[in-house]
Parts: C-alpha cells; sequence; structure tokens
DNA sequence: GTGGTCTAGACCACC
DNA sequence: GTGGTCTAGACCACA
C-alpha cells in the first residue's frame, strides 16, 4: 500500500491530496490520463467507491476531468487550480493558527526556519 | 457569540482551546475559578452537554480540576500541562505537514517569518 | 412516496430539486430545519446514502447548511442561491435548446405561451 | 472539432442529433449519401464505434438507411420521421418542464418571446 | 475496459 | 437522535 492513512482525516480526502500532490510534483501533467478508479482502489487497498468519491471531489475543484468510458485526466491549469486552492487554505486557514501558536507556546521562529533547511535536505530527491 | 465555530473541528475541542488559550494567556491562574459550564452554555450559545464535555477533555489532562458543588478551578501546573501537550501536538502534527506545504506549494520561509513579525505587532496586548 | 422517479435522471439530483422546490416555494425558510437524511430517506424510500449525497450537493451550492449532530438548515440566500442557480441552467442550457427546437420543429411561439396561461391555471393552489 | 460535447448527454445522442439537425434543416435530403462512420469519426475526433451507435439509432428510428458497402442515407420520409419524433418528445418532456421553470423561476414568458425573435433574426439563413 | 449510481449495512463522532 | 464515512456488492450506460 502506498499510502499510510492517518486516522484523523478522511480517507477521500487524503487520496486527494495524494492526486494533487502528484500533479504538483509534476508526475502527471494536463491532459494526462490518471489511474483509474478501480486500478487505484486496488493500490491503496480500499473500496473503488471512496477512491470515486476524491476524484469527484477533485473533479469538482477542477483539478481533473472526466472523458465517459476512458477514464479521468489532468484539467487544464489543474495544477494551478490545486496550487492556487492550497495556497488559499494555507494562508486563510493554517497560517493564522500557526502564529498563534508561535506566540501561546513561546517557540522561537528561527527555531522553525532551521527545522525547515533540515527538512528541504532530507527531501532532496526522495520525492519523485 | 464570542466564539466563530469552524466547521472542520468538533465544537467541544474548539470551547476547550478557548479555555486553554485563557489559560496561556494568563487571564486564569491557578486554582481561579473558571466560568461554570452553565455561564459558558449559554455565553457560547452551545448545549450545556457539550460544554461539559470540554470541561472533561481538559479535566483529563489535568489542565482543570473540579471542586463537587463549587465548579471548575484551573490545576496547579495547568498551564505547564496545556503548554507540554499543545507543543507535543505542535512539533509532531502540524510542523510536518507545515512544511511539506511550504515546499509543494513554492512559498518562501522568509516571507512566514516577515508575517510572524508583523502579526506579533498587531496582537500586542490586544489579545485579551 | 411522495416522488415519482423519472428514469432518465439520477434519483439524487430529483430529490435535491425536491427540496429545492420547496425552498423556492417558502414552505420552508432561512435556518429552518430541513428533514433529517434518515426521515427523508424512509419517507421516498431511497437509501440514506443517497439522501446523503442529495443533500452533500445542495450544500456545495450554498443552499442548506449543516449543524454537527442537529441536521441540515436551509442557508441564509439559500432560496436566493437556488435561484439564480437554476436561472443560470435555465437560460445558458435550456433556453438555447428550446429556441432551436422551436425553429427547427416550426412550433409557433403563440402556442407555447397559449399552453402556459392553461399551465398556470391548472396549478394555482394546487402547489401548497 | 465540429461538436462541443456537453458532458450531460451520451456523446452517440449528441452525435444522432447533430445528424438529424442536419437532414432537419435540408442539408441532406431522401436518399442523399451521409457522411460515412470513418468520415464523421475522425471529423468529430470520437471512435468509429461511438459514431456507428448514432447511426444504429438513427437507423432504428427509421430516420436513415444502410446499403451495404455503400453507406448511409437518409430515409424516406426520414426528415417526417425525426421531425415526429423531436415534437412528441419536446412536448412531452420538454415542455412540461420548461413550464415549471418558468413558474418557479418567475420569469416572464414575454421575455422568452422577445428572446426568441431575436434569436430568429441572428441564425436567418446563418445555420448551415 | 471506463465512470456513475444505488443499495444494504456498518461504525463513528458528535449534540 | 444527528450527519459523515467506509465497505461490499451490484447494475447500468458508455467507449
Amino acid at each position: 500500500m502506498a499510502i499510510e492513512f492517518s486516522s484523523s482525516e478522511s480517507i477521500y480526502i487524503q487520496i486527494a491530496d495524494y492526486i494533487s500532490d502528484k500533479i504538483l510534483l509534476g508526475e502527471w501533467t494536463t491532459d494526462e490520463k490518471i489511474s483509474s478508479v478501480r486500478e487505484l482502489a486496488i493500490e491503496l487497498e480500499v473500496n473503488p467507491n471512496t477512491v470515486n468519491r476524491s476524484y469527484e471531489f477533485l473533479q469538482h475543484q477542477e483539478v481533473i476531468y472526466t472523458k465517459r468510458g476512458l477514464g479521468f485526466f489532468v484539467a487544464p491549469k489543474g495544477k494551478e487550480n490545486i496550487k492556487s486552492y492550497k495556497r488559499r487554505q494555507f494562508f486563510e486557514k493554517d497560517l493564522p493558527g500557526f502564529y498563534r501558536n508561535l506566540l501561546l507556546l513561546e517557540i522561537d521562529i528561527l527555531e522553525i526556519e532551521a527545522g525547515f533547511q533540515q527538512y528541504k535536505l532530507l527531501n532532496k530527491g526522495s520525492n519523485k
């Protein structure tokens, strides 16, 4: 199984993220066919309905689109859409809480920055 | 209503956070009585059961304790407990995803740092 | 059973329309609770999942919203939203084809108009 | 590509409509040969099987007929057949929903009529 | 083969 | 009680 599902978030969201990440990383590009529902369901050992739900979710965000009988494909601007969607989410939802935590928990932002440099080194080349 | 409940997280957790923050900010100190369940329920326009659940949750984390018939009070070391709990949560759960986002969404950490300086200025003294 | 499901369109869309119509007709107003998923499922003799899907669809269009553990409620501006959504659909998707048919099938628009006057008479007061 | 396939209806039906319209507009008349399956498939960038299905559908409605090895031809009474078929469809399926929408969305039928006059002017001679 | 829909039934967290 | 998610399995139309 390619994903370790964390318990806190729903599986279909995690799958959508998994697909989004592949698109963001350039593994799939515009108009390229992505894994079929059944294929991915088998690969991730989940029910096809669950994958279907993820794909519906991504389709709704105009990240992918469907051609009847053929499968799902990366939408034109799919990468941009997912990126702007996630950026909005990040700046509007994650960041305020993040700042709040830094302040309340008295964490030095320089420590965060140092941690990030390490993180970057660890993930060089490892994200295919 | 003092809290805008975000839809993604459960209400009782949001209420617990609300209380925790007040303690972290020093608004309530050790052995000081906090709002009664009923009071808070009215203030936040939620079911008393929900507030009760929040208090149970905080009690379990040894942030508050109860004196029968008198109400809930800030535990000795309450502030430390909540702080260490939140720090653990922050470093283990929030930070990895945060780093991942920075990388994937091509956000410069210096931008984050600059934003934080602003945030600190805005919240000097204003967070009651 | 309150709806005669037509075979051509998916059930969950028909249910969404059923709810939309009730809101458009003023049967439910802003912040009023609508039927619970299970209730409606029993009433319409369909699977709760199907009703759930309809509600998700409407929620996405900001016609209804959910309060955890309490149920679904008509959204502020829910009526406006559904109305503008349907009007857009009508003018952009239905009307062009309608005009095309009138022309190709050599149907007189006055005949359409006359039929509408009759239709209005028949439905006076009958739509509760 | 000559047709923008709308996602809601199946492609083979859309192709059948495309052919029907040409016949209704008098572009092809009785016993005239229509595009071959292969030609049309290339023109519309679809699978020949799909065009085949459209032709079968039209053949079933006695709008076209086939001569082995020669191709498909407009049937005698082909125009009349498609016209009566579409009229029935129009009055039985489209019109009731149309009326319902006018009422529910508070659209003035006079507005519809005015729009049609414009539509007629725009399409004088321009529909090839 | 593909996606799309629906059912039945289950379990969960939440209020 | 409420919605939210997931599984298993089925059937359909479509390419």
